[in-house]
DNA sequence: CTAGCTTCCTGATAGC
DNA sequence: TGCTATCAGGAAGCTA
C-alpha cells in the first residue's frame, strides 16, 4: 500500500469554477423573485465596498431577478440593475435555509428574504467578501474586470493561449491559476488539467509546443464541464451537509492522491510544491521535457 | 512590467 | 494532558 502523502486539510471546501456553479444553480431557484426585508452582518470584515452601513441600507428592499457567476465570483442581480458579488476564497459557503434553521459556527452574514427563508453565508477563514455595487457604478472594485476568458469561451484556443503565454518563464501550472488568463481554475482543476494534458506541472510555458497548447485549449473546457457534471446535487442535500460536500472528491485522478497508483498507469503519484501550490502528478504520463 | 514574498484566518496535526 | 509550531489555500498588496 503506497503512502498517502496528502493530508486533504480542509478538502471539504475551496470552491472553483465547477462548486461556484453548483452553489449557483442550487441558490438560485430559491432566491429568484424574492426581496430582501433585512440584513445582518455579524462580521464586518466580509463586506468589501462600500462601507458595513451603506452596503445594509443598499441591499435592504431589493429584489432578486437572477444570480450570475464569472469565474470563482457570484452575483445577485436585482431588479433595480445592482449587483452584489461575492468571492466565496477558500472556505465560504452560501445556504439558503429556513429562518428558524440552526445557525452554523462562523455564520458572517445573513439576509432576511420575504417568504421567510434566509441567505447565510457561512466562512471558517473569513477570506471571501461581498461587493455591492450600483447599477452603472464601475465593477472594478470587485476584480471581476480582470478576469480571463470563461473555460468555455470558444475564444479560448491554442493561439490565445500561446500569445498570451508562449514568451514567459512561469511553470504551466502557475499559468492556469492565474485568473486573468482563464477564469474559474484553481490547485484542484489545474492538477486535473495537467493530468488530462499529460504536460508536467513545472514545465515553463516558453518550453511548450503546439500541441501542448492544443491539448491545453481542449482539456480546461472538457475537466471544467466534467467538474460542473459530476458536482450535481439536489437542494436537499446540498442544505443537509450545509454547503459542504457536493465536491467531486472520490473521483479526481490526481488531486490528493499523491503515493496513490496512477490511474493510467498504475505508478505512485508524486506530490511536489509549484508555485507554492501543492501539486500531484504522475511522474511517467507527464515527463517534464528539457529543451 | 514581473517575480517573489507576506498577509489574511482557522483548525487539524505533529512534536515535545 | 496541554502547550506551541506548522501548514493549507485564493488573491491582493507589498517590495525590489
Amino acid at each position: 500500500m503506497a503512502e498517502q502523502v496528502n493530508t486533504f486539510k480542509g478538502n471539504d471546501i475551496m470552491p472553483e469554477l465547477p462548486e461556484v456553479e453548483t452553489v449557483r444553480t442550487i441558490i438560485a431557484p430559491q432566491v429568484t423573485n424574492r426581496r430582501i426585508i433585512s440584513v445582518n452582518v455579524l462580521n464586518g470584515k466580509v463586506v468589501a465596498h462600500p462601507t458595513v452601513d451603506e452596503f445594509c441600507k443598499r441591499l435592504c428592499g431589493n429584489t432578486i431577478c437572477s444570480m450570475d457567476r464569472r469565474g470563482k465570483f457570484l452575483s445577485f442581480i436585482f431588479e433595480n440593475g445592482d449587483r452584489l458579488f461575492l468571492h466565496l476564497r477558500m472556505t465560504g459557503q452560501l445556504l439558503v435555509t429556513p429562518q428558524d434553521f440552526p445557525q452554523a459556527k462562523h455564520t458572517h452574514l445573513v439576509m432576511q428574504l420575504d417568504d421567510g427563508h434566509q441567505i447565510r453565508y457561512i466562512d471558517l477563514r473569513r477570506f471571501g467578501r461581498f461587493w455591492y455595487v450600483r447599477n452603472g457604478e464601475p465593477t472594478a472594485v470587485t476584480g471581476v474586470d480582470k478576469l480571463g476568458l470563461e473555460p468555455s469561451d470558444k475564444s479560448l484556443t491554442a493561439k490565445y493561449l500561446k500569445s498570451k503565454l508562449a514568451c514567459r518563464a512561469k511553470a504551466v501550472k502557475e499559468m492556469l491559476l492565474d485568473q486573468t488568463i482563464v477564469a474559474g481554475i484553481g490547485n484542484i482543476y489545474a492538477d486535473e488539467i495537467l493530468f488530462a494534458t499529460g504536460i508536467h506541472p513545472e514545465q515553463k510555458c516558453s518550453e511548450l509546443r503546439d500541441t501542448d497548447w492544443r491539448k491545453l485549449a481542449k482539456a480546461i473546457p472538457d475537466v471544467i464541464a466534467w467538474g460542473i457534471e459530476t458536482n450535481k446535487i439536489t437542494p436537499e442535500d446540498y442544505l443537509a451537509c450545509e454547503g459542504a460536500s457536493y465536491r467531486n472528491t472520490p473521483l479526481l485522478k490526481v488531486y490528493g492522491r499523491g503515493g496513490q497508483p496512477c490511474l493510467k498507469c498504475g505508478r505512485p503519484l508524486e506530490r511536489i510544491t509549484v508555485g507554492g501550490r501543492s501539486s500531484c502528478f504522475c511522474p511517467a504520463c507527464q515527463r517534464k521535457r528539457s529543451l
